[in-house]
DNA sequence: GTCTATACCTGGATAGAC
DNA sequence: GTCTATCCAGGTATAGAC
């Protein structure tokens, strides 16, 4: 899933600008990653974007402004691929078949934005509200749909009437959401991980019986 | 964890000393929770302590110790719940059985030790190893009864052989632990998660067909 | 055991030269 | 657009009185 070029939501500007300011934001996601907001400094993420610390403040007005671009990114990635592959299947696709495009799309873009996904999962929780208004809006977005994708398939009797969705939808988000933790491109591809995460939904993981 | 009966007139670590120990770890266990650890600072943890900064290094020599033990802490409330329920069980007890009971146990203690768990979720991957050589051990035995479980369980075939416990136990587990970010007890006995939990573990959320 | 006071350092942020 | 230099608030940690 390859990003485009100038994301609509960011103004206009110069080359030159454009590229620091992307090299910040993989620095501060890079970081984020790994330490949390907390422990995330500008003096570390200028280090890593190969410029000074004074010089973000030309790009970005405060740290939490990066912060809230890093986790916008993250989510978005994510929400634009499983748009997008549900969007690219028939009309008269299943139920059953768009979840299974859900769940590899999540995967996909999850572990393949590694940082921004992994940063906007971590740092989600960590930081005031106030510091993450623009990526809160699309988080709630993105809940949305796989709310309405799930209670769909469950008016057509396409997945079990005695499951409540509103405990299924985060047990299986929270599920996908963590590979971010454990996750490693040298052992297996992504696919295999989103077809048995898919598998596992479906049919669970007793014998047919 | 009552204290021996000691005579009088013999030094001992007194009951006083375990207190304040005891709450500033609650205390350190709450912000952790919630704001991780570079956000988390002396000062605060103090505050909500009801002492001050200073006080804390007569029963901590670091920020790090704290860290260590709050995780530490956390994972052994779960360890311990699962293997006493584990130990429980009879004998003969099926491996859907203790599977479904590990569950259980897993989730009560996650959530009813609620900052502890979650501190150590969060914090877990946001702090360089060093500062979490207690928890750390602790931890890696922890996923090691789970994966020994359910290889036990996969070997006698009680659950799918085309699965791979090394996918299904992260994604088990993932799913499971993400619970601390979103269940609301207000809302659900914890009972509802952990019997919609092993429901579609077992069997999945497609209708019998 | 807890306090107060303080040393020392690093954080985010700003100003002005280039 | 980026640099250097700097301000000041707040961080961990220590020392010594009580």
């Amino acid at each position: 899933m390859s990003e485009p070029a100038t994301p609509a939501s960011v103004p206009r500007r110069g080359r030159k600008s454009e590229m620091s300011r992307g090299q910040i934001l993989d620095a501060a996601a890079r970081m984020l990653r790994r330490q949390g907001y907390g422990s995330t400094t500008l003096r570390s993420i200028a280090e890593v974007a190969g410029i000074q610390a004074g010089s973000i403040y030309y790009h970005f007005a405060s740290k939490d402004e990066i912060m809230d671009a890093v986790m916008e990114r993250g989510v978005r990635a994510v929400i634009d691929a499983v748009r997008e592959a549900l969007d690219t299947l028939p009309n008269d696709a299943s139920h059953q078949r768009r979840i299974e495009t859900a769940v590899g799309a999540h995967l996909q873009a999850l572990l393949s934005h590694g940082d921004y996904t992994s940063a906007s999962i971590r740092t989600y929780g960590e930081v005031p509200v106030a510091f993450k208004q623009k990526s809160l809006q699309l988080q709630q977005t993105y809940v949305a749909l796989w709310q309405d994708m799930l209670a769909a398939a469950q008016a057509d009797g396409a997945i079990r009437q005695d499951l409540d969705p509103h405990i299924l939808r985060p047990l299986l988000l929270g599920s996908l959401n963590w590979t971010v933790e454990w996750y490693d491109p040298n052992q297996r591809p992504v696919e295999d991980i989103a077809a048995q995460a898919v598998d596992m939904l479906f049919h669970g993981i007793l014998p047919d019986s």
